[in-house]
DNA sequence: TAGATTGTTAATCGATTAACAATC
DNA sequence: TAGATTGTTAATCGATTAACAATC
């Protein structure tokens, strides 16, 4: 059967109504409308409706949403009820931050192990989970399930890396190297490019002054 | 007089210009045409001429475009060839993986100084680079010319810091909390919301299984 | 029932791609 | 000059917004 694929703009989408939801949440609020949630948000309430309806009719004529109701549905959409067994691959100050980062466990990706190739490294832990050598990789890999790999590791390790794990069958991963990594297509890979970030920043600053 | 201005979409692909630029220049590539950029980059050549045209035009009828010189126009619409003093609020693991990333240094982002309130990393030093008690902050700001702030802190902490530091004179903010900033607007901010991109690979897992 | 607000279709807007004349 | 490839206009495609009938 043949369901029209959601666009990238919709899914890009998602995690911000997720937090916003949550945030409304935990201030105990019950039900908005998305023309209350498009004010806070600041976008329009056609297009809230618009991307919920891509996934379903999740509100009611007449009230609105509930919120409660409607953050489950978005973190099921996002698959945020599934857990996530994730390694880290480079145990330096990024992969620790990310090791270190309590939210992630709480939405269910688990951090199982980082890998290093740094002997200074090796045999520590960071909240309980432990930095490995790199050499173990494979070996763990082939005997455990990883459904996402951190890759917080210079650029020039990184493609050979990528590589090795999804011949090792990894089919998630989180890239944090500054390349494009060219992957088979039923690997999902979320490259995060912060320095491409900052340059948008100084764009911006630059085009400020003129 | 009036400049159209550019489209956020186009800024957005102006750092990866840069970073395929960079390694041509590095591989000595002399001159590239839009056809093979467009088939090393996987997007169509005419797109390629639509961004660049935006700026001016950099190529020749006939040749193509001179690596080098591309390079160094796209650096200087970046804004990558002046210098940034860059601080960073808060010295965990994710400020520390900034303040230790060499690469920003080589693209004109000079980081002064971190703040942080834990009393054990205030005296210590990244790279040269001091770590400061979190009072100094606004007497730092006032005395120093900051361009940009890094906030590696608690979701909680960084609305109230980001709007004393706008208060203080600063007009670029790379935020790293998972909140969206409400600040002046001719202040700019990016902000690198990882919790989201790693929301986002977990819907393209959950959809690869289905 | 009347009022509110969704779900959804239709209209608009903007971004991408195609095409080709200009020109090196 | 002939061939190549840009710069740029026109056509297409997709995403956003507006409008409103359906319905709670």
């Amino acid at each position: 059967m043949y369901e029209k694929s959601i666009s990238s703009a919709v899914i890009k989408r998602l995690p911000r109504y997720y937090r916003y939801l949550g945030d409304l949440l935990e201030n105990e609020v019950v039900r908005i409308s998305s023309k209350e949630l498009s004010e806070k948000m600041q976008v329009t309430a056609s297009q809230i409706r618009q991307d919920l309806n891509n996934f379903g009719g999740f509100g009611q004529q007449g009230y609105g949403y509930n919120v409660e109701y409607l953050y489950n549905e978005i973190g099921k959409i996002l698959g945020l009820d599934k857990q996530y067994n994730v390694i880290v691959i480079g145990a330096g100050n990024l992969g620790q931050a990310i090791a270190n980062y309590p939210d992630f466990e709480k939405r269910g990706f688990i951090i199982r192990k980082l890998f290093d190739v740094n002997p200074r490294l090796i045999g520590m832990s960071i909240r309980g989970v432990d930095i490995c050598d790199i050499d173990e990789l494979e070996e763990y890999v082939k005997h455990n399930k990883v459904h996402i790999a951190a890759l917080t590791l210079p650029k020039n390790k990184a493609a050979q890396i990528a590589s090795d794990l999804v011949s090792w069958g990894v089919k998630g991963i989180w890239n944090f190297a500054p390349i494009d990594l060219r992957l088979p297509k039923d690997v999902r890979v979320e490259t995060v490019h912060l320095s491409d970030t900052l340059m948008r920043l100084s764009y911006s600053l630059k085009e400020m002054e003129e």
